[in-house]
DNA sequence: CGCATTTTCTACTACGTATTACTAAGACGT
DNA sequence: ACGTCTTAGTAATACGTAGTAGAAAATGCG
């Protein structure tokens, strides 16, 4: 096992001094075509790479930002490759990092994580709220989904809840009036602007609310919420918090024996695989996660350099129309 | 922006040499109690972390792996997460890193990480294939949960089949003796060792195996298989290689004017949370993927360390025995 | 008490890089 | 030819740690 190569090295064997070899590697200006190329031929014969460690000490900095997982009931591959990528290609290293459940424990894991002067920014997936900055000397740049739900709330982008009054808008132009809202978690930003829509746009198209059920990500409760309702209650339109509420609402408004979307529509939201095949298959919103993942970091990346935020993400949110929604039948009809 | 204190300002803080500080961080033995307490207390105050870059340079070790995504189609959260507990309660940072769908790409780019000096082992979820190890120098451990599979294949593992083969057995035990196996992509060990285990049990038990159709993890497709099938078919056992191909299977099933499970019983794999909520609900195989992530982490680790593989995880899998199941319908009965 | 032994702490150095300050060598105008 | 300006390269240094070799202090024992 050869000991590793080192720039001087590289320099011998190309006959220059370390320092030059040091600024090829670094692009800086003023080196002559001809020993840049020396020095990279000699690099790649002795297949020299910087040492990252020897290069942060010296540049005080660590190239380095961490993702804090999870964010239970999310799909983490497209978010992370898409922040991945975004990070690699403006020259950051990204490390993951799980965090206990207990809020307790969660928020002292936070501190310490923006106290190690390991990284130079975090993302964090996960729901649990912003932690206190606390020694905040030089606190790595820190931005969170859960903040930026709130910030983007009006804009389009990760908990704009908008889709949601488009799918309600257009079940009311299909002639519903009578809505059911399966909301999720309160602790989750998304699910509660969810909610707020929901609430809102039953105000404002001075709708017929029956209620606000659920309150987690299960659907056995989800279905538990619909077996409750009244026998009398259809036609209704049921709007879900995700696609896994949705199901165990359909599933529990066929075993009633009433017909979806006959009786009774619903919409979910997430667009997991099986929501196409289901029957029916479920009207829901589709994200697109890589380019979420991407947006994410790029924001986070221009927070650290202090550059301006980049431009909003467009239509990272669709709805997509499928079976489970349809006009109201008439009772009796 | 104060300055990242240094071991040397805690030494001075607690009126000690930089080595005792050192000394402190690393648990030497021979550090007296009033000691350790007084550097302790001084780093507190200060709120110091040894500077990882430095010790790194120093002890020649990154105490850095790398985790290949994507593996696509799989919930990465779980896997992460054990994996990455497990990592850091060893003391390991884990970087996660993307890497190009194309396979000439793909090679080079692992290529790149596994001579990039920068991490002391590699665990890929992708289901590409091992690299060449190519200038294995100082190649660092390399574990692909492609070539796990191989190995576990007969032990219980991640690609282990067996829960197929109770699956087909359990099947026969109702009776059914006509099967119809739905594959996943050839390039999938995990698909593959489905495929074969679906083959060799239809042998075994001398079963009549209406075909092995598929070839991709989309649903449409498996639909349209199962709609190929002649209209005689039923009763029939199909055994598709994930969830998603099973919900294909089960819809297209159902429009065709089969029963399930009364005419076609279907099962599935990996115990997504819809189809728990299918109607019916899919009989399927649940994966503890936290604790597969945490496996192959100590298995990589061992390997670092050139320990003996950590004993092999009992339990993985588990069938989940569900609805989508049951005796095959006397033709005419 | 005096010597041997153990315990506890210190001085010093190397790790590999980026970068500052500097030198040598051309290029250029007069 | 002379000084000036630019370009291309070099020497030297500091970053913060872990660990080696050794000094000093404490302890044990006859």
């Amino acid at each position: 096992m050869g000991k590793r190569p080192t720039s001087h090295d590289v320099a011998r064997l190309a006959g220059v001094s370390q320092s030059t070899v040091s600024f090829v590697f670094t692009g800086r200006a003023g080196i002559s075509t001809a020993t840049r190329d020396k020095v990279m031929s000699a690099a790649a014969e002795l297949n020299y790479r910087p040492n990252l460690a020897a290069r942060s000490m010296r540049t005080q900095r660590t190239g380095r930002l961490a993702i804090v997982i999870p964010f239970p009931g999310l799909s983490l591959g497209p978010l992370l490759e898409g922040a991945v990528t975004t990070a690699r290609e403006t020259g950051y290293m990204v490390e993951v990092v799980n965090l206990p459940q207990d809020p307790d424990e969660h928020a002292q894991e936070v501190d310490a994580i923006l106290n190690s002067f390991e990284y130079e920014g975090v993302l964090s997936f996960s729901p649990i709220p912003t932690p206190r900055m606390s020694s905040a000397a030089a606190a790595p740049a820190f931005l969170a989904l859960t903040e930026f739900d709130e910030e983007m709330h009006a804009t389009g982008a990760f908990s704009d809840a908008r889709p949601l009054v488009e799918m309600m808008e257009h079940l009311v132009g299909l002639g519903h009036r009578r809505f059911l809202h399966i909301a999720g978690p309160a602790d989750y930003p998304a699910a509660v602007a969810r909610r707020d829509a929901y609430l809102a746009t039953v105000d404002r198209l001075e709708l017929e609310s029956v209620g606000v059920v659920g309150g987690d990500w299960s659907g056995i409760h989800a279905g538990e919420c619909v077996g409750e309702l009244p026998d009398d209650v259809p036609p209704l339109a049921i709007i879900a918090a995700n696609d896994v509420l949705a199901a165990g609402a359909i599933r529990a408004s066929l075993q009633r024996g009433w017909s979806v979307p006959g009786d009774v529509s619903v919409t979910g939201w997430d667009d997991v695989p099986l929501s196409l095949h289901f029957l029916p298959s479920i009207t829901t919103v589709s994200q697109d996660r890589r380019r979420l993942g991407a947006y994410s970091m790029r924001r986070l990346i221009a927070a650290i350099r202090r550059d301006e935020a980049p431009e909003q993400e467009a239509d990272l949110q669709q709805v997509i129309w499928r079976e489970s929604i349809a006009p109201p039948r008439r009772p009796g009809a």
